[in-house]
DNA sequence: TAGATTGTTAATCGATTAACAATC
DNA sequence: TAGATTGTTAATCGATTAACAATC
């Protein structure tokens, strides 16, 4: 199958897709119809018809797709299958709960450390570690980690950012609530609460209005 | 100002511009114009200056708007200003990690407390409680919570959905990785991890085949 | 064969961008 | 007045949806 070019919006479907087909258990039928995909999660067949299209060599009418070669397409499409390291910077509530995650492996992302202006004297044995920002390029350096993760406050966030692309980090998952100025050939990814949180509360007020 | 409707597209950009806002210094100049806000964000000029008109009352040609006054514009519109009361469902590090995370209320949201099928023997001092889950009804229910915020595994969601749901919950804010099957007038927001590394991993493919 | 299902081509929709008129 | 800046109207772009032809 070779690879197409995929805008954004299809791209974020995808996990979507992949996290549906993994939950169906290993005994069921081995086919599966975008038909049913797309009920089970509420989408337009025909957006997921074209979805697919992107990532599998297609389906057979009348049948569906083999759910297991589906499933193997997409972890591929999505880079899953071969593991990306990455280094956390930010060692605060958030920072150590992302480390201590070990979900993020399904998902080909290996956190190698986490980095702190002060790391915490008691840390988890067997965990991984937490180090001093001092040793940052150097371990990026040795490792050639190409993603960096940034969960510390808002303000110092850009700086953090400047020190992992000089450090040679090509993209960066931030957590802190700030944009960031980056070179063109870097992406930012922005995992951004507030704008999570604008949706719900907005949703909420409506609500609230119909009522009355 | 009257109340506009707002595509959820709009709505999701709010609140970048009003970090960047608070951002600025107390001292520095009252107003500011559209262009230096998009040029702050590395945003479209128009785009920010059509956004800004759907939540403030106008800028003034030659000066900008007033920061103070945008601020307050913003916030209102997203409702901010008066706090919405929410309880967590999964207190494992990452519900924990966002029970204890105090950045919220900035956002107006309130965690009174987290339910948990084993809640911890440890609980922090003055922290917010994690109570069983058998309480999770009366609770709600005695403190009138409209949002539910669901950091259980992805099997235990649905579950735990529903019961929100017959808890009188009308906002679910879901951090498990899967779809969530909700009447019409519940809104789901998915804070989906596996979406951002998606695009983050793509970026990291593309660049690594650029250099080779 | 008939019908379910796929994949593609065309039409619609919504959001972004560009052009321009209004204003301080 | 001139120029910066706003706000609006029109044009473009991209993504979604609808219609349909192809296939097992």
């Amino acid at each position: 199958m070779e690879r197409k070019e995929v805008s954004k919006s299809v791209l974020k479907r995808l996990p979507a897709y992949l996290a549906y087909l993994k939950s169906i258990p290993e005994g069921a039928a081995p086919n599966i119809s975008a038909t049913a995909l797309a009920n089970a999660l509420g989408m337009g067949e025909v957006q997921v018809r074209k979805d697919l299209a992107m990532v599998s060599d297609g389906g057979r009418p009348k049948i569906g797709y083999n759910r297991m070669a589906l499933i193997d397409d997409i972890e591929q499409f999505l880079g899953y299958d071969n593991t990306t390291d990455a280094v956390l910077i930010g060692a605060g509530k958030l920072g150590q709960a992302l480390l201590g995650y070990k979900g993020f492996e399904e998902y080909g992302l290996n956190i190698l450390a986490a980095f702190d202006v002060e790391p915490p004297a008691d840390q988890a044995d067997g965990g991984k570690p937490i180090l001093p920002l001092e040793k940052l390029e150097s371990f990026c350096r040795t490792h050639k980690v190409l993603m960096g993760i940034i969960t510390v406050p808002a303000a110092n966030a850009q700086e953090v950012c400047d020190k992992l692309i000089a450090c040679g980090i090509k993209a960066v998952w931030n957590f802190a609530n700030t944009h960031l100025e980056v070179p063109a050939n870097i992406l930012v990814q922005y995992e951004n609460m507030a704008t999570s949180l604008a949706v719900l509360s907005m949703h909420l007020q409506a609500q609230m209005k119909d009522k009355k």
